[in-house]
DNA sequence: GAGACTACTTCCCTTTGGGAAAGTGATACC
DNA sequence: GGTATCACTTTCCCAAAGGGAAGTAGTCTC
């Protein structure tokens, strides 16, 4: 086939796009990860407990292995103030903030998508 | 307080985000569901077989889950074709392209990251 | 009629993810 | 000294996710 070089072409080429989404997913892994971002895209800045009454739901457990996996990659960072009872604030690095667009993207699709479930059931009716 | 009502609007802004980011991953479920639209994106048009190939190290059965899902969700198309041996062809609904921005910020993010960190370890050594 | 190709499904098993609840330790308030 | 707050950690448990291998069914080839 004189097409193999090309197909070889778009097979590695497909082959990256795909590995590189997948590193994407594994940074968003979990099932509050993107939810945190979020939160300290919109905020700035928030502290433990902040974060856990926002995230309704979330356990501290969770909460804290999500927060230092953000932590280990990079897109938050962690600061310990010394306030009464101590308090810990977290924030989103210049790098965790490049992943907004992705962020933006996701709530915009999922409330387009919201909208449009919601009005297929009501013209069901 | 008088910011209790701001803050009260902030809160629901917030809430609906979170959920929208989580409506949108719950969509995108699956190891997989991500890099099947990917290559559809990119394909327009794939058989089975040719989905299986290309995302290397799936098995048969996730791929007809996964398949299945996002047919239910009305992001995909199957349609059997009456060829020698019967094939089935896969392609992205419009609704299913529309999911394009945010598979293509997440291929986009991921290659930054791995070119980051290759930086960071040859710059180590 | 044996084997191959297509597109699956079914069964079984292991791994992972994630939640609830309780515990820790430091500090402060009353 | 009892209780509260903040920021966790630890333990225990269960459901869900995901993989491998084999089976199914229809058609075509040799």
């Amino acid at each position: 086939m004189e097409t193999k070089s090309v197909d070889g072409q778009i097979s590695v080429d497909c082959w990256e796009r795909l590995r590189a989404i997948n590193d994407t997913k594994d940074i968003l892994s979990g099932k509050w990860k993107a939810m945190i971002i979020a939160c300290l895209a919109s905020f700035e800045k928030k502290r433990y407990m902040e974060l856990h009454r926002l995230l309704a739901g979330i356990g501290t457990k969770m909460l804290s292995k999500e927060l230092q996996e953000l932590e280990i990659n990079g897109l938050i960072t962690r600061t310990v103030m010394d306030t009464k009872p101590i308090t810990v604030d977290y924030e989103l690095t210049s790098y965790g903030r490049s992943l907004k667009p992705i962020i933006d993207e996701m709530a915009l699709w999922g409330m387009h998508h919201r909208g449009k479930i919601i009005g297929e059931i009501t013209k069901k009716k």
